[in-house]
DNA sequence: TGCGAATATACCTTGACACGTATATGCCCT
DNA sequence: AGGGCATATACGTGTCAAGGTATATTCGCA
């Protein structure tokens, strides 16, 4: 399992990793609200323990576990190389929704429109 | 092959990706820089065409590709759910990188050093 | 001390996908 | 028209990772 791609590749370890972001859980936790057998749970928290996506607390015979921030800064970093080629298209149909807006008055309500990245929209998961 | 994140899951994608950052290529020109058979290129970049991270126009018997931004968007999208928690990390780590870095000056225009996405650094591939 | 809860690991099976090789398709040019 | 280049697709193969089931480990507690 060499990188981080990898690792969020596998829908229910990205569920895990979004269930962490609220606190801290143990595995039985994170076991009853995705509905995930035990050993599928633990396995997958290997990968993402050892791929530093999370780590783990020992609290009597539960494991705590919770996020670490580097792996995510990783993909970020990744994402940086393609953020300005993807801003210059946010700012053409920026021009474009900027077109309508003359056209059709509607609703905007700043005058400049924030640049930069973070603009995008979420599409939610595929099944 | 579900998710965006399973296509920017593999290598040799996120190197063609990458190539296509700077301009359209061709598939001869591709397969020339990464060093990579023909049909691998054809394969993957007909993958990530129907992912929608790439399109092609024809020129006579090349195909010319080019990058389209709505997936990274939505990989973007994912890393928001993420980006408060890994800020307050941040400090520390900038601390930490400021020492380490006089190698990047970059091109920062404000005084401050801004805080939330687009601050991780590029770790490279691991092979 | 022995039982039960919480978690981790071992083993097996299965399916997906990346690759290589071969071949098909389409276009240009003489 | 035909040959050659650029690209796409088909097919067979191997690998690897995810899931299921069973079992091991560790700890609390009666």
């Amino acid at each position: 399992m060499e990188s981080v791609f990898e690792i969020i590749a596998e829908p229910n370890r990205r569920a895990i990793l979004s269930l962490l972001v609220s606190s801290q859980q143990s595995v039985g936790e994170i076991e009853r609200q995705l509905r995930m057998p035990q050993p599928t749970v633990s396995k997958h928290l290997r990968v993402l323990r050892e791929a530093g996506f999370v780590e783990s607390t020992v609290d009597a015979q539960r494991r705590l576990y919770r996020l670490k921030p580097e792996p995510f800064q990783e993909v970020n970093a990744w994402l940086d190389r393609f953020r300005r080629f993807w801003s210059d298209h946010v700012d053409a149909l920026e021009r474009h929704l900027d077109r309508m807006d003359q056209s059709a008055p509607a609703k905007r309500k700043t005058k400049k429109r924030p640049r930069g990245p973070n603009r995008g929209r979420d599409k939610g998961e595929k099944k």
